[in-house]
DNA sequence: TATGAATGAGATTTCATTCAT
DNA sequence: AATGAATGAAATCTCATTCAT
């Protein structure tokens, strides 16, 4: 890479990582674009070159950091249990996100909402888990390769993102109505109800 | 009643639902003070008299939608099923509430960030269903009289709240992975996996 | 008219007559809205409840002091020599404006090229030079008062306005080829020479 | 001429076109360098290799253009008509240049504020009309060979000038009050008449 | 010569809030 | 209670110009 193209990288970076403190710090409300470039050491103008406006790069920074959790979840996954069945994987993936988050309030505060199925499936048909890979691959030779099979597997995992998503958030951010310690096993059993239903 | 008084219940009420539609319409950040008072034919220093300010109308807003969502479904049950069994009822309500935001997106969309559990608690805790009553001891009434028990009910409430919140936005909003017809047997199913996970 | 009415007044003329001097002192483009508020002594805000922005104002600013050249004009025709021909009236009028604007050189540098047919008919159709008059019923009647009959009186007019307004502007502004003064009679010259093929 | 030589012939060229063509459609004010420099596809650096600013390219443009216009319509007499009296040739260099301008009316709104006495003279000045001749020893000959002698001719050409420039822009661009043609026997009339009046 | 990323002053515009009427 | 003109801080965004490559 060039000087000028490292350049760039690090400037993108510089404005990314800015913005994303001050969002969860300030809220993206009361975040203004002078706010960033003063923080991030750049120029005014220069915001404008890498960005449309703040929720431009609002927008990339939910898509990066909403795949990084899954990159990293698939990551250690790999490394610690790559032949484990298909719920074992499914709950491995769901616990270490939900470790992250609880460990990243910032992070879990900033993604909310978008810790949803419409989000969920644009950042893994984007981002490739590994090089060629992504996680709706990921997902299907997981169901290829398990015993038992499934109907809808889309639907199943819907609700599973959705109820993890959901419920996760007021658990982590609010201990409300438990913790997540809690919270687990409750999960884990609606999870494990959820694929008996949906088992062929 | 006054006159006075009427006038400005009027002047209130219509500051409310010129403030929703136009909420629905553009969003909360892009709807201004000016918009909502030139919509609602009165002076902007007329607005000072009723809200604090934009996001003191808004809470006001959940309230008052949120709360009638569940009194509206709490008295069709009354109406027309009022011996129902314990589960029977919570499939009545959660039916109800998702058919009554698949007819009025804008409120679902309104309510959206809120269709979960901080904001049920709150709602429930603070509105009277019938006179003297709520959903927190109309939710214990019905635990009482079903001849099935439960353990952590709160927590089995707040799972269910959290997946048909999240998942119904999902399915009304976009269709995705599923519209809500579709999606109304998996919830069944598996809101009743997690009853029967809870029973003691 | 009400203390709130006259003060709306004062602010509007404060703005436009502002904005006229910074107009003919550092053109339209190198003057700011910023500058024109902090010489008219109102804050920002204010200039937007009575202009669109610093275009609109000087298209105010156009049509009002065109009208008022006019307006001047025939006031100082109607005082002095009411009956005149419509030769005498025609060319005392012309003489009137090219007086004015000789001595307000700031005047004739901004309305430069709008000195001419389009911007002279939208002065006469819209003002009333006096109560229900305007100066197109004014050529009216001067043309039905003539003894002399013209073809074509429009295009007279036009050709007229059109050599006043443009050879004017170069005599006054950069006395080239001639000043003012020597400008005069060739200008009677060429409009005689008009009227004369125009008359029947 | 090298390639290089040639080579920033084009980039002048393409940068001079481009800013035309802008210039036209949305106006020097709204055009900015960047506007000018992507379309014409050279580097915003680039520019300032060609051009002081923006004043620089549009002053040089309107150089090119107007000399063009005259050095086409002596052209243009020279092959047709190389004989003819000094009121016809004057008429067909008056005529072919507003029919130049009808067929072009984007170089007319160009040109607009600068079709007067002030940048004529310049541009005959400047512009060698054939090789080592310019406008203003042209119209010299074409007096001398005249049997007819004219006192103030320089005042005379003024006259029509601003004539005909001011009246040819309101025709042509908005038929306002006739169009072009019905305007050209009226500019024949009114320049014949300047002529005689000019007559010693 | 040519490039184009970076700059940053400064222009435009918005809008919540106040307060005299 | 109601009004709405006025405010002015602050936000967004632009763009001519420079300069290291």
């Amino acid at each position: 890479m060039s000087k000028v193209q490292s350049n760039k990288q690090k400037k993108n970076d510089s404005l990314l990582n800015t913005a994303f403190d001050l969002f969860t710090e300030k809220g993206l409300n009361k975040t203004t674009i002078s706010d960033i470039v003063e923080k991030a050491g750049v120029a005014k103008g220069t915001f404008y070159l890498y960005f449309k406006d703040k929720y431009d790069l609002r927008n990339k920074l939910i898509s990066n950091k909403s795949s990084q959790l899954f990159i990293d979840a698939y990551n250690a996954l790999s490394l610690t249990n790559p032949d484990c069945s298909f719920e074992e994987g499914l709950l491995f993936i769901v616990e270490h996100i939900l470790n992250a988050l609880n460990s990243n309030k910032a992070l879990l505060a900033f993604l909310h909402k978008d810790l949803s199925w419409g989000v969920f499936k644009r950042a893994f048909e984007d981002t490739p888990v590994v090089d060629e890979d992504n996680f709706a691959t990921f997902y299907k030779k997981m169901l290829d390769k398990s015993e038992i099979k499934f109907k809808d597997p889309e639907i199943m995992l819907f609700l599973i993102v959705e109820l993890v998503g959901s419920a996760g958030y007021s658990s982590i951010m609010f201990s409300d109505p438990c913790n997540l310690e809690e919270l687990k096993p409750y999960l884990r059993d609606t999870i494990h109800s959820i694929l008996i239903a949906h088992t062929v």
